[in-house]
DNA sequence: CGGTACATTGAGGCAAGTCAAGTTGAGTGG
DNA sequence: CCACTCAACTTGACTTGCCTCAATGTACCG
């Protein structure tokens, strides 16, 4: 178990701001240990308060809501890079369950710790906000595309919302980039029934705009893809990792 | 203009956490003044980058996106004790725009002294994080909303959340909460069209259940409601103060 | 007293939901 | 190596909640 930040690969990419080595030193000491999520694992329940936080290193994720009924509202895929946990740090408790789609590492951090990190590591907590914000903005906009667009649309704003993602974590091969996840959970973060997900992608791969097969998504017109979507096409924006 | 925070009524409410004395002192030189918006201005605009952060002291707002098609998805309703701009301040850029619905009064912050805070308030830094946190979660919980309900569950979810706020915001009278907004912006905050919130909220009336006319709200059945709505009835938790 | 903004009501159509019946492929075990 | 199971994906047929269009009602205001 490798407590070394300081080699950590997904600092290396592009997608992630520098941070200063004195930061970095702090990290090390924030850091606990490290977590092996199997999948289908539950990491984090809703309402529940834990006592450990994470970052996600390796493998993908899902945030969900569970209704009385027991439908499921997906509200965001946890992908390398992200911060897990920050309901329960700051507010005591969880409001989304996390689970591991695929097989997970991820980084721990313990919540007594949180509150040194605020007095002695202000930037950091600066960029612990910045991620606060940055989960605001896309349930935001998760919240225009389900209130405000049809199914082609919902559809293909979430493909390439996972491509752009998947792409800066420089996470695509040949043009295809991994998507382990099933039309079900697609289905529940879009708002749609399966059975209109299923045909609304049927549509997409006969109009030749992008296909998900195999737990692998290949896009082959990303402009179209993105107009469909309503999204600005383009690269996302450096964030802090923690 | 009174820059007086020690006797902000607003923090008399039991709605928010109360603070230290030495963070009131800091809080007095974070402020920089006081803003009166009238009705119908623009207080944030989508895409530009403020300098200017806001609490929302007296009068409501809005906040939604605009998509390029002109229609609207209102992202949530700005009460007083609420912060406005935090993504601007710590991303540069806000996400969606800010309307004040009725005139509104604003306390006034500079998005230069915001790193200050920071560095010298620790326990301010983790209350706005905090605020953060419960953004998204409020998001959040639009999110389920807007992709799982139908509408009479929309509406009532919509009407018994503002009830709620209004309560522990003190604004309750004789079982009336004020809410000046049109029914055109509860049909953009739930997705549903103009004419379909209007038939709903007549469905509500006749049921006895709430009545919402004339810019004051009156439930009739708060159970029933908080059960239509999917929520756990009760009052909400304790909260910063910015 | 026409103009504007918002609320209300009716009629008809369609996108998306539900139901139901396969198909496919991976695993499992006799 | 084939039969069986199970989970995920497909596809077709039917239903409906919500949308759109279109009028009308109502209050306020210059």
């Amino acid at each position: 178990m490798a407590i070394d930040c300081g080699t950590c690969p997904l600092r290396e990419l592009e997608l992630f701001a520098p941070i200063k080595a004195e930061e970095l030193e702090f990290m090390k000491s924030f850091k606990t240990g490290e977590l092996r999520a199997e999948q289908g694992t539950e990491i984090l329940a809703e309402g529940a308060s834990s006592t450990q936080l994470y970052t996600a290193l390796s493998g993908m994720g899902i945030r969900y809501k569970t209704m009385p009924d027991g439908r499921r509202q997906v509200v965001g895929f946890v992908l390398p890079g992200d911060f897990v946990g920050l309901q329960s740090g700051v507010m005591g408790e969880m409001q989304h369950s996390v689970e591991a789609t695929t097989a997970m590492k991820l980084c721990v951090f313990n919540r007594s710790d949180f509150w040194r990190l605020f007095e002695s590591q202000p930037q950091r907590a600066f960029d612990l906000t910045h991620l606060a914000a940055r989960e605001e903005q896309l349930l935001g906009e998760a919240l225009v595309t389900v209130g405000q667009m049809n199914g082609i649309a919902r559809v293909a704003w979430a493909l390439y919302r996972f491509y752009q993602r998947l792409k800066a974590l420089e996470l695509i091969e040949n043009g295809r980039v991994p998507l382990p996840y099933r039309q079900q959970d697609l289905a529940d973060a879009v708002g749609l029934s399966l059975v209109h997900t299923n045909k609304t992608l049927t549509r997409l791969r006969e109009a030749g705009v992008a296909t998900w097969q195999d737990d692998a998504l290949v896009v082959h017109k990303e402009v179209e893809l993105a107009r469909l979507g309503n999204v600005e096409p383009g690269s996302i924006s450096a964030r802090p990792l923690i």
